[in-house]
DNA sequence: TTCTTATTCGCACGACTTGCTAATTAGGTT
DNA sequence: AACCTAATTAGCAAGTCGTGCGAATAAGAA
């Protein structure tokens, strides 16, 4: 995603109007690695921006991708997260916190897919799944005690 | 997925009953590498058993896959897809109408995640995103005109 | 056949996202 | 500075997908 400057040129340029809501928006989201869910980024906005919408974060998030300024990141059953991260790059998902890092993979060039001579591919994605060293932790120390779940835990357990 | 016969002796053993509703459900994904939403199976049983419950697909979905017969599969952002399948394999997606295609990919064991010292990485998944032959017949012909759109097209793109 | 308990099924409900629209506002025009 | 108008916002209804719940039913053992 371009700085907030930038957009604020792409967005003029396009006869789209720079409103404090989506200026703070895209203030939050460049350079922000967290791949965040609506939700999230809302509850970020609010606290800059009382009153702020929901419904207003969903569709600034949406214009954003249609721009090509962000991708949606679907994995799982729980809630869309946006990148603004348009370098090749791929993810690592913690499957016990939910949470999601960037991975910068090597040796995706020389995958062959085989049986597919009849798809012209586009895009490949590569996800893996693992546990990050804060959740190893965790279960190190509880053997058979459950421990307190975070938000992005609870959201993926839900799932 | 085991044979429905080696299914009605795994839940068997472990006290579960074996009605004809799991009976169906069973023949219905054996081998079967479709990848169907919970909705399309339940529509394909409701063929042969009317009456059938939604809800009853669902959860022996849910129990099938915790027996570890089967896995689920999120690609964007519509329905899970369910998948009998338990070879070391991957996907392909086509983004025009939708359908998933099992493959077969060499080199995933080099890939090299590079950044994520802290985590421990249990299982990698590859998604190859591209168009089918059969969608790419359908541009070819409509450059500019619409074309129908099957149910999978319109799930997809509804999106 | 009887009994116990697992299962089914329908409906309500929850999570996530979009459709709709009245009120507001950005930003160009006079 | 006041005005105009199309774009945007915010809130609520509605849609999609999946699960919780409980009464009725049925599998399978006794
Ligand atoms: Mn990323
Ligand atoms: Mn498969
Ligand atoms: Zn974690
Ligand atoms: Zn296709």
């Amino acid at each position: 995603m371009q700085t907030p400057t930038e957009l604020a040129a792409a967005y003029r340029s396009q006869g789209r109007k720079l409103t404090p809501q989506r200026q703070l928006l895209f203030q939050l989201m460049h350079g922000n690695d967290k791949h965040p869910t609506a939700e999230s980024l809302f509850a970020e906005a609010t606290a800059q921006m009382p009153g702020i919408s929901l419904r207003t974060v969903y569709q600034t998030l949406n214009e954003l991708a249609e721009m090509g300024e962000l991708q949606f990141i679907d994995i799982g059953g729980g809630a869309t997260r946006f990148d603004p991260n348009l370098d090749d790059h791929h993810h690592v998902v913690c499957v016990d916190c939910g949470q999601i890092r960037d991975v910068h993979v090597n040796g995706t060039a020389a995958l062959k897919p085989v049986g597919i001579e009849d798809f012209t591919i586009n895009d490949v994605g590569v996800v893996f799944q693992g546990v990050c060293s804060t959740c190893e932790k965790s279960r190190a120390k509880s053997h058979k005690t459950a421990h307190a779940k975070s938000p992005a835990q609870q959201a993926k357990i839900s799932k």
